[in-house]
DNA sequence: GATAGAT
DNA sequence: ATCTATCAACGCGCA
DNA sequence: TGCGCG
């Protein structure tokens, strides 16, 4: 079967395969959400490389990650050579309507982002904080977001926003102007999350091995380094129920949330009720280099 | 999921 | 014509 | 150099 998306056609294959078989979710439904999704999506995801997620035979089965775009991949799909360690990778970016069609055909259920685009790929847009708990305790991860949004905009004057993982989490997103380069903003990041850590170090660890970390929620600096992506906005996740990573206000961020409160069922009416949480997101973006001299004298404190 | 090679 | 095997990531920290 | 990690 053909789609007609814009002005590209797409081939779907297996389009009953079920994906998400408790939910009865099959790619034809992840198709559709993607395409009702993708003017909210295009946003944040344009110009940036790709790595995708896919799960061929549903969540059930084997998946895995794929960063280079395979030969058979059609012309009209845009993709940009970057740098790697060795060599060099030829990436996928989410440019159009049907691209998302196409890799969601793929089984590509959660595309992953880079925080750089592809006209200055060394300087990444934004920075990101992974809050991640090792339980599913959610009220840890609300107050440490606040913790985070007090220091990064009380302190170091910067805007920030937040969208649940999808999966047990939150990211906390800042949008900056691209001078600083990848080592730069992971060595501010990490700084961030160190004064986050010390000043609770009961309830938070920058620890990166697992058993070093003792039940407490992992503050992820790691994510703003070359090469490293984090969840698309609007992605699925390849977990029972189909939750769907959102970006929320930061007044939302109490009570009966959680990570997984909206869904792939559920979403359209949040956005056909709700105004776009991330309405500013692009108007936002600021220097690191000042935030860069405060965080400073924090840490020689 | 797509393809090449084997049956 | 059908089946089967194969392939599809990488950067960083640290032991 | 190789493993753990996301």
């Amino acid at each position: 079967m053909d789609l007609k998306v814009g002005r590209y056609i797409v081939g779907v294959t297996n389009q009953n395969k079920l994906l998400f078989p408790k939910a009865g979710i099959s790619k034809i439904d992840l198709i559709e959400y993607y395409l009702a999704m993708a003017e909210h999506i295009i946003p944040y995801t344009k110009d940036r490389p790709v790595t995708m997620h896919r799960f061929p035979d549903g969540i059930g089965g084997k998946s895995f990650y794929q960063k280079e775009a395979s030969d058979y991949f059609p012309d009209w799909l845009d993709t940009v050579k970057v740098p790697k360690e060795d060599g060099e990778i030829e990436m996928v970016m989410i440019n159009k309507k049907a691209s998302l069609t196409y890799l969601a055909n793929q089984g590509c259920i959660t595309p992953h982002i880079w925080l750089s685009k592809k006209d200055k790929i060394d300087y990444p847009d934004k920075l990101v904080f992974d809050l991640d708990p090792s339980d599913n305790d959610f009220n840890v991860v609300i107050q440490a977001a606040k913790d985070f949004r007090k220091l990064l905009e009380d302190e170091l004057d910067l805007k920030t926003f937040i969208m649940t993982t999808g999966s047990k989490g939150l990211h906390i997103i800042v949008p900056i102007i691209r001078n600083k380069n990848f080592d730069e903003v992971r060595e501010f990041a990490s700084g961030v999350c160190k004064i986050i850590a010390n000043d609770k170090p009961d309830d938070y660890t920058t620890e990166i091995r697992k058993d070093k970390r003792k039940g407490r929620l992992f503050l992820d600096y790691m994510r703003n380094s070359y090469a490293q992506t984090s969840v698309m906005p609007y992605a699925v996740r390849a977990l029972e129920g189909a939750p769907v990573a959102t970006p929320l206000f930061w007044k939302e961020l109490q009570g009966k949330m959680n990570a997984q409160r909206y869904t792939l069922s559920n979403i359209q009416k949040r956005i056909e009720n709700e105004e776009n949480p991330w309405e500013n997101y692009y108007k936002s973006r600021k220097s690191l280099s000042k935030p860069m001299q405060i965080l400073e004298k924090m840490l020689n404190r």
